[in-house]
DNA sequence: CCCTTATGTTAGTTGACACTTACGTTAGTG
DNA sequence: CACTAACGTAAGTGTCAACTAACATAAGGG
């Protein structure tokens, strides 16, 4: 999962997409227009970020709103807690302490 | 450069490297031998880690020795930081705030 | 100086991945 | 039930990246 999530923002136009939904929920064919490549690559694209548990899908008719799914931050501090010596700690003990009050109800 | 630091950590191969380093300095010998892969490949690895910033060199005789630069951490935070939402925000103040002590004779 | 040690560098190959074109699918509309 | 809109999916292509094998370099030792 870990390598799935940091394969996925290594890609530029990805990064991009992130940044799109992390203003609002968007559709796919809105994600799509605001990019030069085809409307496929972005679904693909999509794909891969929904894959890596980055982003959200929800049906609404013929249209699929994509939204950013905030729980893989905490996997990447993880990783960098893990990479990186202990000066890291009290920013994930802080991050911790925040999720848990939203994902109580996950895991 | 952030780009460069995305696709350095995205290598499985590359994260094992960095987790090596980060316990202590080792010779370009030491971390392939911890490996599968031949010498050239792992030498090229440290090429990559290198040029994103990620370690540094240090030559002693015929050897290079080669250390984890902690400083893309904070670049990574950043990252982070822009992507999802501002609960991070002082997480990403408490970090800058302990590497300024130990990075005001760089930058 | 040769020789060894430790390492970087240079083709060349293979596999992965981002992309496009064409087709399939699902949901609403007349 | 056609027809359209908004998608995903499949197949094929080109490029880049990770790897190996062979060669080059640089620093000591005897």
């Amino acid at each position: 999962m870990l390598d799935q999530v940091l394969r996925a923002i290594a890609e530029p136009n990805r990064r991009e997409i992130l940044k799109l939904l992390r203003e609002k929920e968007l559709s796919a064919g809105e994600i799509a227009s605001s990019f030069d490549v085809t409307r496929p690559a972005i679904s693909q694209h999509l794909q891969v970020l929904h894959a890596a548990g980055l982003v959200g899908v929800r049906k609404v008719g013929t249209m699929r709103l994509y939204h950013l799914k905030a729980e893989g931050t905490s996997e990447l501090l993880q990783l960098l807690n893990s990479f990186w010596d202990d000066k890291l700690d009290l920013l994930k003990k802080a991050v911790e302490g925040e999720e848990y009050r939203k994902d109580r109800n996950e895991h």
